[in-house]
DNA sequence: TCTTTGCTCGAACATCCGTTCTATAAAAGA
DNA sequence: TCTTTTATAGAACGGATGTTCGAGCAAAGA
């Protein structure tokens, strides 16, 4: 694929930027217009290319009917994340079931903005009770956004089960050879270390979101 | 103001299905099809009755002029909070300034669901450098929903500029008989007791957003 | 030099679409 | 009963809009 011509780069800006600004696409004459350009068939013609490039879709003999595929965060939507349960530390953190995954038949959900869970598949939500991972600096009441994967890459946070202290923990995990390095999140805290097969990655942590209570 | 017709109600849902699905608003004519009205007129008729009582928008001469303003749970309830700087140990915390008020006016912009604002007015992000807040269970690069007040009830968590010290911190503050305790979110940590005319009210903590980094 | 390709321009066409006008009818008020 | 209000319906006007066609032009390739 070639790189976009500078005009096609002005008109998506432009179709992004009308479309926040106004709640709808804009016409063909309306990017004539916005991007100083003399002719529809001009943008016609870019628009389809942009279109073969991916960048957007368009709904022929329809007005306005553009439609921008990589929008920026600010305008895409919004994601329900289905709180599937709680996480302590003596306990392995719930399995999410088929069923729970239709955020609209959890029992509670959590909305979020997608630039928060970036577009990934399988996140769900579990708050957190107890003190227990105050060494993550994530607090009692505390809410967790997880990804469900098996495996995690170096450095990243994960929900970690320890098979032998029997508990779930939350850090960083490092690969070392022979070990595994538990990091907490808390620079100021020594890590654990212990063996490959004692631990089991449960999810990636994705993010945390504390909200203080009440007015 | 009467409550909204059946119809009315059907045109509502239609044209926020309709924006979901198509990525741009519908004409009167898709509404005549969609909600089995048999002329144009009485779209606009009735269009015009939701523009009167708020629900929508309108661009007169604009096809898919139809801005839906209370969009179904799925799209309503967004907040644009600006992020008008950071927060660190030794530095007061920035004061929000009127042009920086407008979300977009402001470089950076944070998307927030409204129910962690909870519909407060004068809330801004704050985006926390370097690990003084550790005590607070707060992070480097966490990010910090504050409102802009004064004021706060006994209990509430607040960001506090400590006068002597020229130190701004994040503590739960309880007004008690001659002094101020500031207590640290991390239980197993001592409270702070300090005279009232030494702390300065900042901004009330809404909510701490933490993201882990990238994927 | 001739051809091809990428890009732009102006114009025109057929349809789309917001708007308006008139008419009808049921319900409510006087 | 007569009038007003509310709601629906059909038709038409005129501008808006997606699309297409023919042409020009510069750069690259043969």
């Amino acid at each position: 694929m070639r790189t976009l011509s500078p005009r096609q780069k002005k008109i998506i800006d432009f179709i992004y930027q009308f479309v926040v600004d106004s709640g709808y696409p804009p016409t063909v004459r309306d990017i004539v217009n916005g991007c100083g350009i003399s002719s529809t068939s001009v943008v016609d013609y870019n628009l389809k290319i942009l279109e073969q490039a991916g960048y957007l879709r368009r709904h022929p003999e329809v007005s306005r009917g553009i439609e921008l595929l990589t929008l920026s965060p600010a305008l895409r939507y919004r994601v329900q994340v289905p709180i599937i349960g709680q996480i302590a530390a003596g306990v392995p953190i719930p399995v999410p079931a088929a069923d729970t995954w239709d955020a609209t038949a959890s029992a509670e959900t959590m909305e979020v903005t997608e630039d928060l869970t970036r577009g990934k598949e399988g996140v769900y939500a579990l708050k957190v009770k107890g003190t227990s991972m105050i060494d993550a600096l994530i607090n009692d009441g505390d809410i967790i956004l997880l990804q469900y994967v098996n495996r995690v890459e170096n450095g990243e946070m994960a929900a970690v089960w320890l098979k032998a202290e029997k508990e779930v923990t939350l850090k960083k995990v490092f690969f070392e050879a022979g070990r595994v390095r538990l990091q907490p999140a808390n620079s100021q805290m020594r890590p654990i270390y212990t063996t490959p097969d004692n631990v089991e990655i449960q999810g990636r942590v994705i993010a945390v979101i504390r909200q203080m209570p009440g007015h």
